[in-house]
RNA sequence: GGCGACAUAGCCAAGUGGUAAGGCAGAGGUCUGCAAAACCUUUAUUCCCCAGUUCAAAUCUGGGUGUCGCCUCCA
């Protein structure tokens, strides 16, 4: 597979280092709030790399942490009476529920900075003692100019940098370049470790540094997340890393583009964000993703309810095909084998998994893959549409559900829990539709729609779905 | 000031040298008691503009225009 490499600005042949164990870490979420779908975005997006490489039979590894020490952490402890520590605890089971919505899967590991404070207060002695950082009354900065290679990842020239001027100048630093490993306990704060330097807490960028190589080692195979990450985020943690270990931190980077509302970025400081759940108020989750999707990853995607519409629609027809296929199998009870005719069409359908493969192993072409799929479904629906075997259904659904499923689509069943009050009136109103009582027939059927249970007649019978 | 991305139909979007995928929406049709679903037909002589390279360009080069991002917490 190939891969665009932030680090080299090309695409490179994926090799991992060792095929049987990929490693993985995505910067993961501040846990002070619900995450908006901007955040989804990379949760989404290299949660389908995942499953791709594993449906490859990769082994994958994959770490994301959750930032649960924070300024605004410290914030919204404040705001709601409750403790730092329990801010991070709620937001992130909410974490959870969203992404379960979303169907990005849990990682190997969830690491919390809250869990890692010795790692993290080591790694800066070490940065200290090599001469990497020095500690400032209370504070720990690390000195950008003494790692010679800042400014590879995002090609930032550290001379032009300070010429932009419109970088945080502290008191305590030697450098305006220079960033906080550790920092000092203020007043009033009540998240604070004691520490060589007093009492205080780690900076931003250190602990994925610290969370990366104690989960996965000195060096991973792909480092992720958000673009706008690359500077200074990527670039403060390959020096620190680097600096500690002297090897490559990880061998390639990928960055997600960002979401844009009226086409301007949308970010929590510019406050034009919708978060998740907000979204899953209107939208189920698998609509998002197949909105998230729907696009490079690497392209920004403009967010609007015309296009979740488009999204929602287009998952529909995913979803009809594979519920048409379930109704052929339910209907089907001959138990007949597969005729000539189907196992070649059979055949010429395997060959949208090539095509799909293809589409993913060029840097993640979701889009492509996407339009595999309905390819892929359009044959089938034509193959199907004048009856076909249960065999045949099966093999059919089986193909659409392992490449829906590469995407993290058509997981969540539609199906399930149909009332036997429901299966009673569908039975009156087939009854009705044989003695020609349309009228009542058509009562029953609104009926039981505005119960969200839609009826469909087809040559093999009535087929039920919930809405 | 430095670094970077993008511009393809009404909308979304793939395609990076060989003559425009796919989806949504729209129109017409087939099927159906009516629906729904599905299928068929239809919707870009053309890919922001100009010039160049080439037998051949949406794709490469140069120049323009426009939009957006990073350099500050951010996915």
């Amino acid at each position: 597979m190939k891969v665009y490499n932030t680090l080299t600005r090309r695409k490179e042949e994926f090799v991992p280092m060792d095929e049987h164990n990929v490693k993985i870490y995505v910067c993961g979420p501040t846990v002070y709030n619900f995450f908006h779908i901007g955040n989804a975005r990379p949760f989404v997006v290299f949660d389908t790399l995942r499953r791709y490489l594993e449906y490859k039979g990769e082994k994958v590894t994959f770490v994301q942490n959750f930032t649960d020490v924070d300024d605004k952490i410290l914030n919204r402890a404040r705001e709601e009476g409750i403790s730092p520590l329990e801010v991070g605890e709620k937001y992130i089971r909410e974490y959870f529920q969203d992404a379960g919505a979303l169907n990005v899967k849990k990682a190997s590991v969830h690491p919390r900075v809250t869990e890692n404070i010795g790692e993290i207060i080591d790694f800066i002695k070490i940065l200290i003692e090599k001469g990497y950082a020095y500690e400032a009354d209370g504070d720990v900065y690390y000195q950008t100019k003494k790692f010679k290679d800042y400014g590879k990842l995002s090609r930032q020239n550290i001379d032009d940098l300070e010429l932009g001027a419109r970088i945080e100048v502290g008191e305590k630093k030697k450098d305006p370049l220079d960033f906080a490993l550790w920092k000092k306990q203020k007043e009033g704060e009540g998240l604070a470790w004691e520490s060589p330097w007093g009492m205080g807490r780690p900076g931003w960028h250190i602990e994925c540094s610290v969370m990366s190589t104690k989960y996965l080692g000195d060096t991973i195979d792909i480092h992720a997340g958000g673009e706008d990450l690359t500077f200074p985020h990527h670039e403060n943690e390959i020096a620190q890393t680097e600096a500690v270990t002297g090897k490559p931190f990880a061998n390639y980077w990928m960055h997600n583009g960002y979401i844009t509302i009226d086409n301007e970025k949308m970010s929590k400081s510019k406050g034009n964000f919708f978060t998740v759940r907000d979204i899953l108020k209107e939208y189920d989750g698998e609509v998002l993703r197949f909105f998230l999707l729907s696009g490079h990853y690497r392209s920004p995607i403009n967010f609007s309810r015309e296009l979740m519409e488009q999204s929602k629609n287009g998952l529909a027809r995913m979803r009809n095909a594979k519920s048409n296929l379930r109704h052929l199998i339910r209907s089907d009870g001959s138990g007949a084998a597969m005729t000539r005719q189907e196992e070649s069409q059979l055949k010429q359908l395997e060959a949208y998994r090539e095509k799909f493969d293809q589409a993913m192993d060029d840097d993640l072409n979701t889009a492509d893959a996407i339009s595999v799929v309905f390819e892929l479904i359009k044959d089938i629906n034509t193959y199907v549409r004048e009856g076909a075997t249960g065999a045949f259904a099966e093999r059919c659904l089986a193909l659409l559900d392992e490449l829906a499923g590469v995407l993290g689509l058509l997981q969540q069943e539609q199906e399930e829990g149909i009332d036997p009050a429901v299966k009673q009136l569908v039975q009156e109103r087939q009854a009705a539709r044989k003695a020609k009582d349309f009228k009542r027939a058509d009562e029953i059927r609104d009926q039981l729609k505005a119960q969200g249970y839609i009826l469909e007649d087809t040559p093999q019978g009535v087929k039920i779905t919930r809405a």
